[in-house]
RNA sequence: GGGCGUAUAGCUCAGUUGGCUAGAGCGCAGCUCUGAUAAAGCUGAGGUCCUUGGUUCAAAUCCAAGUACGCCCA
């Protein structure tokens, strides 16, 4: 049955829960689906969640977003997929289960059983199975609470293989086959590669990183930065001056670059009479001057503390003792000069070939390349050296760097790589081996051992932006390493297909940061060195590893298995059980094996517009839901990630574009803007804004506890929020928007339901016909009809920010704070009748409607609402239709004379407000001057609403034939004057004073200086110059705005006060009945005594007007026994009220 | 170093194709209303619309340069 009494207490998150169990009990959800079985389909792709860790409270901003958006093409009868999705593989997921584990690096995984590495990684890899298994239940969980309608696992389901659950998982077969189908296309096309090029590396890791990793982990980091001389050969004395920040690379140095256009210097110390060279421009160049004053670009780095401001080199040989410059020559002298290095007697530097030793460069080795070499240009033509920091001659290691790499290529030298998978020096190295090379006290010994040479000149502590290891921390080396790679050489196709992606809010500019990022991005590196994620189909010839395949299904696997098939058959295509399959290569007839490597996880995500689609099972399926009409993520980091690589795998794929839109939304900050993180104790966990409660760091830095926000408050703000900005999150925004919306519609919802229960509102009897219905009934339907098409429109263009605060407008400005007030006394009185149900039929098809109209976004409140406003029985709103704006309904002068009305109550109020006479006392008139068609005609239109609104006997429109209804009065403002025109001031206070005043507001009004003749005189004067307030006639108060005019009474006549008492004592009877605890529809005895003969006369004089206002059976002559009392004032007149349940 | 974006009240932000006295919410002060409302209304204080120059009858808005901040890339 509708209408059961609403409290206005109102627990919103356990009115959740139970609306949860009534969807769970009702099977709301697969109503839904049943509804909409033949529907037109609408294809919604899920970007997959990571399901390492339980969902924050930022995920549920995207979440919210999907939500909705399926929610509400679900009310207009399309179909659905409902998929939600899992990313499960890759090296986040190894890291925790690592953690978890207590696991220091790959060998630890090795040996998890000791002994058996096979037996190891497949025990490893079924743990990251697990992990995933239940992070991806704890995120279904918490979506559901979120009220995320999806095909959600259930319990059985959770038993059964990725492949067959009703959410997709990134680890399923389908999944890492589709890929394979990718790669094998990249394949035929020639664009995979392995590269041996020097990779960023992290040796706590073991893996090599690609450039999208190494962005994640850039830090700035202080570095002890050696200035080393090495000295000549063939000259006394002389010296090249290298500066590097990583030490550890000099064990390694082949040959030293300068810029053969750059002009170099060679200056004498006169603490030993050596001559040193290096870039002229650097003797006096302030290095990272910026960077000491600013820091270096992110506000978290800022110049280290205890790091000193950097010396010019020129500084070093002062305080050295001084120096001489004795010869400048251009770079180009230097080239070819040879030079003795600082570690020449490591067994590394002396290998043939260098290490590992090249074949083709067999006839030298590090030693006998140390020469001065010209540094080059890259690609885009700039030269490799410069001045500026350093010293203008690089040191050159090709094993460490992948510039030194590109240029020992260039220049034939050895490469000498130091460093072993775990950063840690080779045995070749001398006293060296085995040591960490990010360790501070290697950079020591390097230091020492130059001492003992006499080659270190100076060393200083040189902060800068280092890349580290995004998960465990370390400094990442550079290590030549081979790695597979997709070539890029087709990024054009991409970049065309990018032209025509619909990115959203446009004000973030996505197309065009999604080509930056196609344009200057590097080719794809693919492989990673561990264990937990794609095999890549990637098989190579064990005799010659030039010699490779990529293989582009499982059936063609199993075509071409020599050996192992038996013992993969039944497992996933994961390690260790894959690698057992070899095939063999037709050209040589020898065995292939597959490369150990799995993949990148961002071809997990990329795929799923094909895998989950039925791209390999089912193409009719698939063409039916490709391309998904919507996607949806947070767009900081997903240029580079997501969006580029679903963008360009489905380039590969079919050529095609994956989406239609593409909305991007900001990220989730604390309530002062800050990221949060858990140990700042800002961080606001995701079931605490749901359901449990939270606790935070107040400005006094002590955890405050918070209560819930409830799932559809979560949901509100983040849809009301501006998607390209970043949202502000916390409490302070969730009582905000809960006090400005979510209590104003229940509060409204709560003042209809209660008084449709007493009055046994019959919301099935026949319609009050519109023409019918009062003016205001029909404005706020029409405005409905308006907010009806709004909410389509906004939906269309995936604005739901424009929607919930027109929303808000709607409920806040429009129903409650208005119709419901205004209209309160239809609903109040005693008589059924037509202008009654109207009201009541107005106001439920008001709330009906918005709450159709908003639960897509606000599903449990809306539903709550629902049930109670129809007789549902098991029927969900989610079942109902979305509603269709009546053009009928539609009346835009009267949205227009309303809009005016208030506008006119606003000067109203604001007159009032100037003589400060309270609205509980009557006054006599109001006269309007509009100054616009609509303040004219809602002036005739609601004179009696503006009457009872600001408590006025009459509202009229001023007739323009009996004069101005107010005259400006004009002063001078001598402050302003008296500086300027001095003793004539006098002059210029006449003039004002004797100017018509109209003329002169008109003057003032056009904002510009005028003139003010006087006489034979002229003032050139400006608006400011003038005090200008407006006068209505004796007894009356005006105030206007640009437009209107409107001009109040102030005459209390004896009469007026007496009838202002009287409302006085109304008041504060409502007051006592409150007290007292009496129901709205409970009756009185009421006995009023006062010692006041002004206050008796006014109780004489409207006793049936107070009995009606407070429900009085009869009035007592004397006071009642057992009755509430209260003794007041009504003004200075004493009153004893005392009043009892009739 | 390059690219993109932003800069408006104490805070968070609106401000459309240039156009009236630059606004809202929160916060602050005063007054008011109240038997749906932990609410609401009116008034007030609070602005170098980042700076400088230009275009224009007119610039917060368009253009240029600079400054600061953010993001992306190197």
């Amino acid at each position: 049955m509708p209408f059961e009494k609403v409290e206005t207490q109102v627990d919103f998150p356990a009115q959740e829960r139970e609306i949860q169990l009534f969807w769970d009990r009702t099977q709301a959800f697969e109503k839904l689906r049943k509804k909409n079985q033949a529907g037109k389909p609408w294809s919604f792709l899920d970007g997959p969640i990571t399901a390492n860790n339980p969902m924050g409270v930022h995920h549920a901003w995207g979440r919210t977003y999907k939500d909705a958006f399926q929610r509400y093409h679900a009310m207009l009868g399309r179909k659905l997929r409902y998929q939600n999705g899992f990313d499960c593989q890759g090296l986040w997921v190894e890291v925790e289960v690592e953690k978890e584990l207590g696991l220091k690096s790959k060998r630890d995984i090795e040996n998890l059983i000791p002994g058996d590495k096979e037996g190891s990684i497949a025990k490893f890899v079924q743990m990251c199975k697990d992990r995933v298994n239940k992070f991806a239940r704890v995120q279904t969980n918490q979506s559901i609470r979120l009220g995320y309608w999806m095909d959600w696992d259930k319990e059985e389901d959770w038993a059964k293989p990725a492949d067959e659950r009703r959410s997709y998982f990134t680890m399923s077969e389908e999944n890492n086959y589709t890929i394979w189908t990718f790669l094998k296309k990249c394949f035929d096309r020639g664009l995979i590669y392995r590269g041996s090029d020097v990779m960023p590396w992290s040796g706590r890791g073991g893996t090599a990183y690609s450039q999208m990793e190494v962005v994640e982990g850039r830090k700035l980091t202080v570095h002890a930065a050696p200035f080393v001389r090495m000295p000549l050969k063939g000259r006394d004395n002389e010296y090249l001056l290298v500066w590097t920040t990583t030490p550890w690379t000099l064990t390694s140095n082949v040959a030293c670059a300068v810029n053969p256009q750059l002009e170099y210097v060679k200056v004498r110390a006169k603490k030993d009479g050596a001559a040193y060279w290096f870039a002229k421009a650097n003797l006096e160049f302030q290095r990272l001057e910026k960077e000491f004053k600013e820091g270096f670009g992110k506000a978290e780095w800022s110049w280290p503390k205890q790091v000193p401001k950097l010396k010019p080199i020129a500084q070093i040989f002062k305080e050295q003792g001084g120096y001489d410059i004795e010869d400048t020559q251009l770079g180009s002298a230097l080239v070819g000069l040879e030079y003795i290095g600082p570690f020449d007697h490591l067994p590394a530097q002396n290998q043939a070939g260098g290490l590992p030793a090249d074949p083709l460069l067999l006839d030298r080795c590090g030693v006998s390349c140390h020469r001065v070499i010209d540094g080059g240009r890259d690609i885009e033509g700039n030269p490799n050296v410069v001045a500026g920091e350093g010293t203008g001659i690089v040191h050159i290691a090709p094993g460490c760097g992948d510039i030194d790499h590109v240029m020992g290529k260039a220049n034939g030298l050895v490469a000498i790589a130091p460093l072993d998978d775990e950063a840690k020096f080779y045995p070749a190295f001398g006293d060296f081996a085995g040591l960490d090379a990010t360790e501070r006290s290697t950079a020591e010994k390097v230091f020492a051992h130059l001492r003992e040479k006499g080659m270190l000149v100076a060393v200083e502590e040189y902060p800068h932006i280092y890349p580290h290891c995004w998960r465990t921390g370390v400094e990442l080396v550079f290590r030549p390493v081979d790695e597979w790679f997709i070539g890029m050489s087709w990024r054009q196709e991409i970049m065309d297909l990018v032209q025509n992606v619909n990115f959203l809010p446009e004000s973030i500019n996505g197309r065009a940061r999604e080509l930056d990022w196609l344009k200057n991005m590097g080719d794809w590196m693919i492989s990673k060195k561990r264990f937990w994620g794609l095999a890549l189909p990637i098989w190579v010839d064990d005799k010659d590893p030039n010699q490779f395949e990529v293989i582009g299904s499982r059936e063609e696997l199993k075509s071409r298995a020599v050996e192992g098939w038996d013992e993969f058959e039944g497992h996933s295509p994961h390690r260790p059980y894959i690698d057992k399959v070899k095939i063999r290569n037709p050209k040589t007839g020898n065995l292939m094996t597959r490369i150990k490597d799995v993949g990148n996880p961002w071809l997990d995500a990329g795929i799923v517009p094909y895998s989950t689609m039925g791209y390999n099972r089912d193409k009719a399926e698939w063409e039916k839901w490709f391309p998904a009409d919507l996607i949806t993520e947070c767009f900081p980091g997903q240029f580079r990630n997501w969006f580029y690589a679903i963008l360009s795998m489905s380039t590969m794929m079919s050529n095609r574009l994956p989406f239609n839109v593409l909305l991007g939304h900001a990220l989730v900050r604390d309530q002062n803007g800050e990221e949060m993180h858990k140990s700042k104790g800002n961080s606001i966990p995701f079931e605490g804004a749901a359901n449990d409660g939270y606790e935070i760091k107040n400005s006094k830095g002590v955890l405050e506890k918070h209560p819930p926000m409830g799932a559809d408050l979560i949901r509100w703000i983040f849809c009301r929020t501006n998607p390209a900005t970043n949202i502000n999150f916390g409490p302070i925004t969730a009582d905000e928007v809960r006090a400005r919306f979510f209590l104003k519609l229940w509060n409204t919802y709560a003042f209809f339901c209660n008084y449709a229960r007493l009055d046994k509102f019959d919301p099935n009897a026949p319609q009050v016909p519109l023409k019918d219905r009062p003016d205001i009934d029909r404005w706020i339907l029409s405005d409905l009809q308006k907010l009806i098409a709004f909410a389509r429109k906004s939906f269309e263009n995936h604005d739901l920010a424009a929607l919930c605060l027109e929303a808000e407008r709607f409920i806040d400005d429009k129903v409650s704070n208005w119709y419901v007030r205004r209209n309160r006394r239809r609903f109040w009185k005693a008589e059924q009748g037509t202008d009654k149900l109207a009201a009541y039929q107005t106001l439920h098809q008001v709330l009906l409607t918005f709450t159709k109209l908003l639960a897509p976004i606000m599903p449990f409140l809306a539903e709550k609402i629902y049930r109670n406003l129809v007789d549902a029985g098991d029927h969900s709103i989610h079942l109902e239709d979305y509603p269709t704006p009546d053009s009928q309904m539609i009346d835009e002068i009267l949205s227009e004379d309303m809009e005016a009305l208030l506008h006119l109550v606003t000067l109203g109020s604001a007159s009032r407000n100037t003589v400060k006479i309270k609205v509980r006392q009557p006054l006599a008139e109001l006269r309007v001057l509009p100054g616009n068609d609509a303040d004219r005609r809602a002036i005739i239109r609601f004179a009696d609403q503006l009457c009872e609104e600001l408590n006025l006997k009459k509202a009229s429109l001023h007739d323009a034939n009996a004069g101005p209804l107010l005259v400006p009065e004009i002063k001078a403002n001598a402050k302003n004057l008296g500086p300027r025109f001095g003793q004539r001031l006098k002059d210029v206070q006449q003039a004002i004073l004797k100017s018509d005043p109209l003329e002169l507001l008109k003057k003032a009004q056009t904002g510009a200086p005028f003139q003010l003749l006087h006489g034979t005189e002229t003032f050139d004067l400006e608006p400011a110059d003038l005090f200008i307030s407006l006068k209505a006639q004796e007894g009356w108060t005006g105030v206007a705005d640009r437009d209107t005019q409107v001009a109040l009474d102030t005459r209390v006549t004896e009469e007026l006060a007496l009838e202002g008492m009287a409302r006085d004592i109304i008041r504060q009877v409502q007051d006592l009945r409150k007290k007292s605890g009496l129901e709205m529809e409970d009756r009185i005895i009421l006995h009023l005594e006062t010692s006041s003969e002004l206050l008796g006369k006014s109780i004489a004089g409207h006793r049936d007007y107070i009995a009606s206002e407070t429900l009085v059976l009869n009035y007592s002559t004397t006071a009642p026994a057992d009755a509430q009392v209260a003794k007041v004032k009504i003004e200075t007149h004493e009153l004893t009220i005392t009043l009892k349940k009739a």
